[in-house]
DNA sequence: TTAAATGATTCATG
DNA sequence: CATGAATCATTTAA
């Protein structure tokens, strides 16, 4: 009996032999895998194990947009990742080993079975490949939701949108400082923003965003920033009067000078027209011991500045725009300032100007 | 809780 | 490559 059936069953698998052949189609390199595998390994979470995932996460971090030299957080970052792959690798073996067993399992059976029906060992290949098909699937999710993982991650530690922190105080007053007095072009140079940044305690690229930044929301909006103008061109402009007076060598300036604590909005220079007149006077060339030349035109800036201002100030500043920044072309751009302009009396019209209160 | 301020990024440009 | 413009995401002020 036993025989008989075994011969029929020969028979029958004869003849479904063709189409099982014809369906063991090798399976393509499904291109989402692939994708899956390459970003992973990118990531260095499917790479060796410390060396290509710090090297492959500091290459992310340069390719995401420079400037990346916080180290606290990218620790935090790093130590974050590694603990994504050692889940995804203890994960992964799981897999493996389940397939494994499963795999061994099944072929036992079919050696089992075999003593009973025909099984060629190509059967058996293909039970195989169906096994393992079925678990690389499920691999392929785990790939995919490590993946998600991996870029929630890196969302949330490497985009520094995320971390944003306001610059201290002192820094916004050093950045402000330098942006007023220099308004007539205020594109500090390299070395100057590495000064700067050393000063705020910040880094350089934070120096140009701020800069960057401030250009374009000052330039978008110059009635808002009018108030902060006439602060710190004060502010500047009283240690410039003292250190334009020193260059003189104008010998009355004994003043008590509170240094720039307070100092708030009612600016009352010593006497504005001892400066005013120095400033001509520099400007008009008549000033020949010059030590300070780099420096006056900033301060013939911050002084202008201020004077201008003096000028409109204290009519309502609702409609704004009064006050003209000089260089700042109507449409915009400071354009290279490379005429000063001449200082051009402060504008004496409507009234009262510069700084009196005490006559 | 909403609006404004603010630091950073992205993208286009010259 | 530095800058301007737009935008994002967070912090701070209202």
């Amino acid at each position: 009996m036993k025989p008989a059936l075994f011969s029929v069953l020969c028979e029958i698998k004869e003849k479904t032999g063709l189409s099982i052949r014809g369906a063991q189609e090798e399976d393509p390199p499904d291109p989402q895998l692939m994708r899956l595998d390459n970003m992973l390994l990118a990531e260095g979470v499917s790479g060796p194990e410390k060396g290509g995932g710090s090297a492959a996460a500091a290459a992310a971090a340069a390719a995401s947009g420079g400037s990346s030299d916080n180290s606290i957080e990218h620790s935090d970052y790093r130590a974050k990742l590694t603990q994504i792959r050692q889940i995804y690798h203890t994960e992964l073996e799981k897999y493996e080993q389940a397939c494994n067993e499963f795999t061994t399992h099944v072929m036992n059976l079919l050696r089992e079975q075999s003593r009973t029906r025909p099984i060629s060992p190509k059967e058996i290949e293909r039970m195989v490949g169906i096994i393992h098909r079925k678990f690389s699937s499920i691999q392929m999710q785990l790939k995919q939701s490590t993946c998600e993982a991996v870029m929630i991650l890196r969302s949330r530690f490497l985009d520094a949108r995320r971390k944003r922190r306001n610059f201290s105080k002192q820094a916004t007053e050093i950045l402000n400082e330098y942006f007023y007095s220099h308004l007539s072009n205020p594109y500090p140079s390299e070395e100057a923003k590495e000064e700067l940044a050393k000063k705020c305690s910040i880094t350089v690229s934070q120096v140009s965003n701020w800069f960057g930044n401030k250009r374009i929301r000052y330039k978008k909006n110059i009635g808002k920033f009018q108030e902060e103008a006439n602060l710190y061109a004060a502010k500047t402009a009283v240690t410039a009067a003292h250190a334009v007076a020193a260059a003189v060598q104008n010998n009355q300036t004994n003043s008590p000078t509170t240094p720039n604590s307070g100092s708030s909005g009612s600016f009352n220079l010593p006497n504005s027209g001892d400066m005013f007149m120095n400033m001509q006077s520099l400007n008009g060339d008549s000033y020949q011991g010059s030590q300070v030349g780099a420096n006056v035109q900033s301060q013939v800036d911050t002084l202008r500045h201020v004077i201008n201002q003096t000028g409109g100030y204290n009519d309502g500043l609702g409609g704004n725009s009064l006050y003209s920044p000089h260089n700042l072309n109507a449409n915009g751009g400071w354009q290279d300032a490379t005429t000063p302009s001449s200082v051009t009396s402060p504008t004496e019209g409507p009234g009262s100007v510069h700084s009196d209160t005490s006559n």
